[in-house]
RNA sequence: GGCGGGUUGGCGGAGAGGUUACGCAGCGGAUUGCAAAUCCGUGUAGACCGGUUCGAUUCCGGUACCCGCCUCCA
């Protein structure tokens, strides 16, 4: 099967060959650990968990090596704890405890390497050294910072010039700079503030540089797919391409670049402000279950805008349910080809989930569940949402009596009253000449059927 | 100002230079005491203006509008 992929570096969709076949690479930036993960840092994890899968599926399960960091050394870190009085590693610790529950409810798999930054920063200061005595970095007053104008290629991926990008003039101008788009590998801690020993004196690392000592430490100088959200291109990854290309002496940083868009909620862009800000797990608590939340990011495809409505979430859970009831108790059969077609053609996953909709219209039950299983749903882990534990079996007899009475009397309005509340506390009433059958909905709220 | 993405039927959302996307909703029918569920049928849409072509929603150019990034962000 053959793969392609929209290259950001190329800025077309191109066919996928890995460099090793026996060990695709790929490196996706992960979180900062300061908080809860908000529903927009889902999306690149759900998307490349889907490329994960889909990797394994075409180059074997044991051929794909998988890196996503955690940020847990960063400014906002430190401000959370000064305000919270908490320690750092407290911090670091429980927001990372939570984003792996978070992400799991939505069925992302653990990566093969969660490196975080802190364990690396040796890594990162031999990488700064060899930047510096290759005339890439300078050190001035405890700060090291990578010299733009000497990376030619700088602003390639994101299609900027450094001529432009000052114009622009929103670029930080510090004293110790010599050009103002010089950007930081090192920087000096104040006792307050978390440090290690370097030769530029006790100080901290620059955001940009841990992804390039981690990608170099466990996938090596040049690996395959590097990916992260689109607002990470500039100047996150650029910056990353020039401290890694400039240190290793590599041409390239990854073969291919890939970018997902970005998350609206409900046609806006998700923020404070306006009110429409909420996590992962906010979600969760309302009850929307996880496996939903993945449905609904992979109907759009990844280098589109996702916009987060109430509506698509509903649909999903009736389409889940719905599939749900039918893989209930069938084994998986065969991926099936034209899914695994559709998916490899850039991560088309709307157009998978559409092959999803015809088996389950063409009965094909087997395929449906292994196709579904690629994409990580259906899956055992996000399952058990659907089944609503309650037994119904006296409600069915007492409709199924007073119909039949009803049926002889011709009045139906005993039958009625009950069909209304138990729609009312969210049954589904199924009537046929058979019987009566009940089925209890995601609403199903026992109460309401209380002195009925 | 610079860079990038988008504009498809009521809504969501794909692919393909010419033949039904698909889902939801709606409508018609079967079924039902009435419903629900299910099944069958039903939709000729692609911002605007040009160009290429026998033929474009699909390729090229332009216009308009929307969105993102350029500052921490996935």
């Amino acid at each position: 099967m053959q793969l392609r992929l929209t290259n950001s570096r190329t800025r077309k969709k191109e066919p996928f060959t890995p460099l090793d076949p026996q060990n695709v690479r790929m490196y996706v930036c992960g979180p900062t650990v300061y908080d809860r993960a908000h529903l927009g840092n889902a999306r690149p994890a759900i998307v490349f968990d889907v490329l994960f899968r889909l990797l394994r599926h075409v180059y074997g399960a044991d051929h794909v090596t998988y890196v996503r960091n955690f940020t847990d050394v960063d400014d906002k870190i430190n401000a959370r704890a000064a305000e919270s009085g908490r320690s750092i590693g407290d911090i670091t610790a429980e927001t990372t405890r939570w984003y792996l529950e978070d992400m799991a409810a939505v069925g992302v798999m653990e990566p093969i390497h969660m490196p975080r930054a802190t364990a690396y920063i040796a890594e990162m200061v031999a990488m700064i050294e060899g930047l510096i005595a290759k005339g890439f970095a300078y050190a001035k007053e405890g700060h090291v910072l990578f010299r733009v104008r000497a990376f030619a290629r700088y602003g390639a991926l994101s299609g900027r010039s450094v001529d432009d990008m000052i114009a622009g003039a929103r670029v930080e101008v510090a004293p110790f700079k010599e050009d103002p788009m010089d950007f930081v590998l090192w920087k000096p801690s104040s006792d307050d503030l978390p440090g290690w020993d370097s030769p530029w004196g006790r100080g901290r690392p620059g955001w940009h540089i841990e992804c390039s000592a981690m990608a170099k430490a466990l996938l090596g100088d040049v690996f395959d797919i590097h990916g992260g959200g689109n607002d990470l291109m500039f100047p996150h990854h650029e910056n990353e391409i020039a401290q890694s290309c400039c240190a290793n002496g590599t041409e390239r940083m990854a073969q291919v670049w890939l970018h997902n868009e970005m998350l609206q909620v409900e046609g806006k862009k998700m923020s404070k402000s306006l009110g429409n800000f909420f996590t992962v797990r906010d979600l969760l608590d309302q009850g929307i279950p996880g496996e939903v939340i993945r449905f609904v990011m992979l109907s759009t495809h990844y280098r589109k805008p996702m916009d987060w409505t109430a509506e698509k979430a509903r649909e999903a859970e009736a389409t889940l349910r719905k599939w749900r009831a039918m893989v209930d108790g069938i084994a998986a059969g065969a991926v099936p080809e034209a899914l695994v077609a559709t998916l490899a053609d850039d991560l088309n996953t709307a157009g998978a989930i559409a092959e999803l909709h015809r088996l389950a219209a063409a009965g094909e039950v087997p395929a449906l569940k292994a196709g579904a299983e690629l994409l990580g749903l259906l899956t055992e882990e996000l399952g058990g949402w659907d089944e609503v534990e309650a037994d119904l079996s006296g409600w069915a007899d007492r409709l199924a009596a007073a119909r039949v009475a009803a049926m002889a009397s011709r009045d139906f309005s005993e039958v009625d009253r009950l069909k209304a509340a138990l729609l009312a506390a969210g049954v589904e009433v199924r009537m046929s000449k058979q019987g009566v059958d009940l089925v209890p909905g995601a609403c199903f709220d026992a109460a309401k059927l209380e002195g009925v």
